[in-house]
DNA sequence: GTCTATACTAAGATAGAC
DNA sequence: GTCTATCTTAGTATAGAC
């Protein structure tokens, strides 16, 4: 009868994604996964290859928390508003867990992870497809996301010193961004 | 007679930094250091109290090279072509020094870091106040400089995979935020 | 699949002689 | 200020029994 399982890997992603939600991905280091879901570090090996492995999962169930973030948000009244909702829930997401919000943008290039980044943008694209058209789509996509993502960094980084309210600056970069397709709408209406 | 030095703190600094531009951070090791400047590492701590202490010496330098650089875009025809040399210089120091890049954005708070970071935003802040008018000018820098932050974070990490060009992607952001200010301009001209 | 035991590697940091 | 020597910590990973 050989030893039955004391874990699944489930639970030692869960573990894993849990000890860098606390401390970053410097701590998670196999001995503390290895002692949060019951077992002694060896046994990790036979479910996971290698840390990296292990943090590959964890990159990917990260990712998947995001997306189902912003499936959630309700389509509401317009793209614009769609939109700035998609980009609030995003923000929102890095407030509430700031040291799982970096590996959102890790370069893993394997096949789940591209899935579930996919996924995670789908929703955005199609409603910048409404509002700046679908040939600017992109672009649109890539100048929004730059900008929240670089708001977000900074602000976790603790990068505004200078005073005034990051909140404040928040919407008026977003104001900035949507206020250029008011005219197109109007149009459309 | 004492020993006479190796080596100096300025090279030290110097040596660690380029460890750093060839393999980021974490090969930011004493032992490399010291190899490096050709003494044993313990003789390193007689002038660094602690890696961490080198390491913000670091980023110090790091900051006053983007200060430098910025510094030297020359003023041209107006504010806007101004601002957007600005931009295209910070993503060019950034493309030419990607594992540095990083450093710029630490979190540290001791006088002098501050001191050199005041430096590098300073023009930015100026450029932008004759754009934005004064008011909205660190509004305006927070949202250009998050959109500069974000976007080449995103390339450095290869986190534009869906095709088209980055560049085009980056102009379109660009022309978005500064297209903003064209009314006012030509207002005051 | 779990365990005990262990090898291996690497780096930060200090003591004390010169 | 430099050195040799050493301590200490800590983490990745494997071998082999059960």
């Amino acid at each position: 009868m050989p030893a039955p399982p004391k874990t699944n890997d489930d639970a030692v992603v869960g573990a894993a994604l849990d000890l860098v939600a606390r401390g970053g991905v410097d701590a998670l280091t196999m001995p503390d996964v290895a002692q949060a879901v019951g077992v002694k570090t060896p046994s990790l090996y036979k479910r996971f290859e290698s840390r990296d492995a292990l943090l590959a999962a964890v990159e990917r169930r990260a990712l998947e928390m995001v997306a189902d973030r912003l499936a959630r948000v309700p389509k509401g009244r317009g793209p614009k508003e769609h939109a700035r909702a998609l980009a609030t829930a995003f923000r929102a997401f890095a407030h509430e867990h700031p040291r799982l919000y970096p590996l959102v943008f890790t370069a893993r290039a394997d096949d789940a992870t591209q899935a579930a980044r996919t996924k995670a943008v789908a929703t955005l694209l199609e409603t910048l497809g409404h509002l700046a058209g679908t040939e600017h789509a992109l672009h649109a996509a890539r100048t929004l996301t730059a900008f929240l993502h670089g708001f977000i960094t900074m602000e976790l980084s603790s990068a505004f010193r200078l005073g005034g309210s990051p909140s404040d600056a928040f919407d008026y970069g977003l104001d900035l961004f949507f206020d250029r397709f008011t005219e197109r709408l109007e149009r459309q209406a």
